[in-house]
DNA sequence: ACCTTGACAGCGA
DNA sequence: TTCGCTGCCAAGG
């Protein structure tokens, strides 16, 4: 991590509660960094801190962003699944399809 | 420097 | 909801 923007998106993806989860798009302006969120993804694909809390970081439509059945797939879902998050069909429950989506995906309380 | 690839997102059909 | 197109940025060949 050298440069402050990549620092920047994977404190966002910290400051996902657990039980919780974010959108690329999501975390990424949460970083500052609208329209990046393929950058996220590739921090994340080339990410090496194991306790970096990747698993909480899933696709807009709510979907687990790796292929169904494979390994990293079961393992982001086995991993949410025991923070009480809810997936089913590769979806996470919780996130809804439609956009003006901020604080909803960062706790209700404020 | 050019083209392709990638853990993506938003919009229209 | 699913499929296709476009926009986006960085790394690899």
């Amino acid at each position: 991590m050298e440069n402050p923007a990549n620092v920047r998106v994977i404190a966002a993806i910290r400051a996902i509660p657990a039980g919780q989860v974010a959108g690329y798009g999501e975390v990424a302006r949460r970083a500052g960094l609208p329209g990046r969120a393929r950058m996220v993804a590739r921090l994340l694909a080339t990410n090496d801190d194991p306790c970096l809390p990747w698993h909480r970081v899933v696709r807009a439509d709510g979907r687990i962003a790796f292929a169904p059945g494979s390994a990293s797939y079961l393992e982001q879902c086995a991993r949410l699944r025991s923070e009480g998050v809810k997936v089913e069909a590769g979806r996470v429950r919780g996130l809804r399809p439609a956009p003006t989506v901020d604080q909803q995906l960062w706790g209700d309380h404020g």
